[in-house]
DNA sequence: CGGTATCCACTTAGATACTG
DNA sequence: CAGTATCTAAGTGGATACCG
């Protein structure tokens, strides 16, 4: 994670990479630091938390069975499994209510709430690309 | 993707999440597009794939060997498989130059960078609060 | 050097059944 | 409803050996 890097880009595709950056980085970080924070990314990154972290950051807050039905796909383990983490990690906040069939009501914490933003650039990345990356894919498999 | 969400949040926390945007959601996405984008998302929501786009953001142009230097902890095996995905996905380009013993050099595409660069929030955000995530760590361990 | 091929241990995730 | 428990199939990843 250093401040810049090398620069045998276009002006152009420079520019536009710009535009999905909000800040520039504080300064180079530190090495250690760096080992810690590309362990705990690799955590974050796996397939179900990012979708559910977008699903809570749209929704506001859901229970259980209302998540498993906006993140298609996912099994009720998985869901319990990626949930249950997050919990740990602070990003996601479980309120229970006692009472009879059980309720249970999921939201983001202050803390998820920002690594949501965080993941904004991304998400618009997706969108604004998925055509690209398909056509890469295509010409690819063509090639091969 | 909604462009705003549930707002049961306290100003200081809305303000502080807005510091890691870049930009607003153009606007409500399609959701035929919210499906692709999400498989797309996942497909590049793993372990290794982050690290290695973060290593070629920061060292611009590298070797094999030496992405797997940077990139502590993965096999020949997964780097070669990651490798071989980004660059099908038109994340990554690989040169090869014909000569013994083989060259080859890997480096970001110009969709690789705006990738990369739509990251960089996540990183800053993992960077400033890692020590948040820790602590709600232990501290959901020691109350379980 | 930069791979590919094969084998194998381990992990993961889905399906199913059951519970407070 | 919101889980837990168990079993099993499939996938992942490491080690090793070999190749252009």
């Amino acid at each position: 994670m250093k401040k810049s890097h090398a620069s045998s880009y276009s002006a152009d595709d420079l520019r536009r990479a710009q535009t999905y950056k909000a800040r520039d980085y504080p300064q180079d970080v530190d090495p250690n630091i760096e080992g810690l924070v590309r362990e705990m990314i690799s955590s974050f990154a796996d397939k179900w938390t990012v979708v559910i972290l977008d699903t809570l950051w749209d929704e506001g807050t859901l229970r259980f069975s209302e998540i498993a039905r906006h993140v298609s796909g996912i099994s009720q383990k998985m869901l319990t499994q990626t949930l249950r983490r997050m919990e740990r990690d602070g990003l996601v906040v479980r309120k229970l209510y006692a009472c009879v069939p059980p309720k249970v009501e999921y939201s983001l914490s202050p803390l998820g709430l920002t690594l949501s933003a965080a993941f904004c650039n991304v998400w618009i990345w997706a969108v604004e690309n998925h055509k690209a990356v398909d056509a890469a894919r295509a010409t690819f498999d063509r090639e091969a």
